[in-house]
DNA sequence: CTTTTAATGTAATATTGTAACAGTTTAACT
DNA sequence: AGTTAAACTGTTACAATATTACATTAAAAG
């Protein structure tokens, strides 16, 4: 018997507004961190606002150029400690295949990370399929696998740039 | 309606022989070179041999440590390039989420190569599951985004250590 | 208000992957 | 065979990504 719930998926459209995207995110980020009593700090905003800004993925070394305020240049490390503490809370994903980072889409929502990377305007979107995720953890499992974690990282070309050629 | 068929999940069990695995490899990287006339070279060999005595995947420059065969120790793009033409061949795949290469466990066979890493012992299975791809697909389709390759990594424990402790 | 934990600053370095180009080998065609 | 075109190799340099180490500062907990 077939499975028939809406996908929850996120494609981000050419003309959404993504200042409402950046606000809902830093919003989440606060509460999450009051919550947990994490300290949400400077470098940690910054990295956010910066990485919501786009919904393309961003390598460590674009967020770093943008992370100039104050005139200097920060190291490395900066940027992917900052990664690091916002991937551990779920607002961030890391993609494997493009050693970039995302904004998450769905935060708080119980999702399965799977990505759809447009290679044509390069957008990310996520999939989060829970058919696909126990698919799966099923097979996997049958075959004496068990599962921590999947990476799902899925390359095409979304509907906005399939229509317009 | 559920589809039963048998998955055809490769996972090296410990004591297996892995020297047939390697002939089996040059085997079918000979024959299929000659088939679609391309030239299986000595660095090719060499590399293809080295990823194939292992089932824990290979970091570029592990491979590349390997390779001082005449002594000299041979510059990065050398592995690189054997790893690329290998890849394309299909005999070679490339685990996103390491950094590393394994040899294909199912030469030939049309799969899916989605991939079981046991993050204990580190080896590599295939897990192929058409079902699971054509689950993503339908899932991608309906979200409407249209699919060209699949990266699909799964992290855990293999049933060898999960019985060992 | 002091102790401890977490975060930052800074420098250096490790790891992974490419570009560019000259030289050589191989295959394919007269 | 001799010529040409294509593929492969050698070599150098470098680009891009990521981590280690350690001294310092800021914040939270007692």
């Amino acid at each position: 018997m077939e499975d028939m719930e809406a996908l929850p998926v996120r494609f981000p459209s050419r003309q959404h507004n993504h200042s409402s995207c950046v606000n809902k995110l830093l919003g989440d980020a606060e509460e999450e961190c009051r919550r947990q009593k994490l300290r949400f700090t400077e470098h940690r905003r910054k990295v956010l606002e910066i990485i919501a800004s786009s919904h393309k993925p961003l390598g460590a070394y674009d967020i770093l150029e943008q992370m100039n305020f104050s005139g200097k240049r920060q190291a490395p490390v900066v940027a992917y400690r900052a990664l690091d503490f916002l991937i551990n809370l779920g607002l961030v994903h890391r993609l494997n295949s493009l050693n970039a980072f995302v904004a998450c889409m769905a935060v708080g929502e119980d999702h399965t990370a799977q990505f759809l990377i447009c290679r044509q305007c390069k957008n990310v979107g996520e999939l989060n399929s829970n058919r696909v995720s126990e698919r799966i953890e099923k097979d996997a499992v049958e075959a004496g696998f068990q599962v921590d974690q999947q990476l799902v990282e899925i390359i095409g070309i979304c509907y906005e740039c399939a229509e317009s050629g």
